[in-house]
DNA sequence: TAAAAAAACGAACGTTCGGTCTATTTTCTA
DNA sequence: TAGAAAATAGACCGAACGTTCGTTTTTTTA
């Protein structure tokens, strides 16, 4: 019913604020039901489980996520320059999360080593970005942007993650408030090397 | 005395153990008092605090991280060389702890936003050693095993924590069983591009 | 070997957690 | 506008948490 959908949306943005800082771990429905004045029981009937209440913060995560970084890059032209773009909005967001913190990143940890549906969840929400990382990163192989190397693809992948995770780390934990431009700086590097490099180091 | 300080070890051991899998957070005085077959009150009563214990666990883990990495690269020659083996060392381990976990990594996200004593030595950690992976960075600049550009020096070691972030979450969360070669691949890959790079592109 | 010191125990504390239940209020619908 | 349905409140549960305390057992020392 109508009511109910809106508070239920409300409730999902409050705990998603408390998840960024606190972890989905430290996400508490008494937090919310404070956070939103109202009862723990009157929070928790909406979702019927502390487990669905943190997926619902996921799922709407990742509803943002990719509303903020990757739909805008969809008008910048295939291959390298959609790439480029994908990965400067993502760091640009998690420079934004430096404050506040990031739940794909804190849950990874979190959620790593502890079965259950909320991991099923997050493993499912990073497989997809990275397969949309993946496909923009073919196509700049298509497009002649980068040396025909399939295999290439994943590396690439793999090493856009860690400059994020960098990024994140170094930037939160560590105080270290240049880490947007360093992972920028690897990106680049990485991209100039790949495009002089003649396929013959990975391939083998 | 001797037998008090012996069952401190074995408790710290067997606290180690459990936060590797658990995170620091995840570490309870009562799992910790039930895999040692103690009461809870006598394994609090060696710490006086969850604090002091967690305190401990991080720097057993420091104490064999060092060992196990660092030392035995020292008698590795200056530069390049030595940079290689500690990074390989490093992530040899990492690729260990896919299955139990890393506490420097696990801990990092689970204390960046939360104040205190055990976040200031977790920090204090991490900067120390990020200190020891810039000195061999810097010998290798002052070997000519890479262009001599000192602000390469810590951009290399924000690239290295990069990936070997990138191993450790590929490995454990996304069950990535090519993660450590991905790294060592990114690696070999970092330092041919510095090699070869005229040092126009950082310093500008 | 007896006294002193250290180590370990076990029960209980206050608090917080997710979750349940019932009653009441609010909202929607016919 | 009356009645059904949904939403919320509030009291409460059992379990787990870190911590405290008085007592007992073990270890060390004189």
């Amino acid at each position: 019913m109508r009511k109910g959908e809106q508070t239920r949306a409300a409730i999902v943005e409050a705990a998603l604020e408390i998840a960024s800082t606190q972890g989905l771990e430290g996400l508490t429905i008494g937090s919310i039901a404070e956070k939103m004045t109202m009862s723990k029981s009157g929070v928790f009937a909406h979702f019927g489980s502390r487990e669905e209440l943190q997926i619902a913060v996921l799922q709407e995560y990742e509803t943002q996520f990719i509303n903020a970084v990757l739909f805008p890059c969809l008008k910048e032209p295939r291959g390298l320059p959609r790439l480029r773009a994908i990965f400067m909005r993502w760091l640009d967001r998690i420079g934004k999360e430096i404050d506040s913190g990031c739940i794909y990143i804190s849950g990874a940890t979190e959620y790593d080593d502890r079965p259950g549906a909320v991991r099923d969840v997050l493993v499912k929400m990073h497989r997809d970005w990275q397969k949309e990382m993946h496909r923009a990163t073919a196509q700049a192989i298509e497009e002649n942007h980068l040396p025909a190397n399939q295999a290439h693809a994943d590396q690439l992948v793999f090493e856009m993650v860690g400059l994020i995770l960098a990024a994140h780390q170094q930037g939160r934990l560590m105080g270290d408030s240049s880490s947007v431009k360093r992972a920028s700086q690897g990106f680049e590097r990485m991209i100039q090397h790949y495009q002089q490099t003649q396929s013959e180091i990975l391939s083998q």
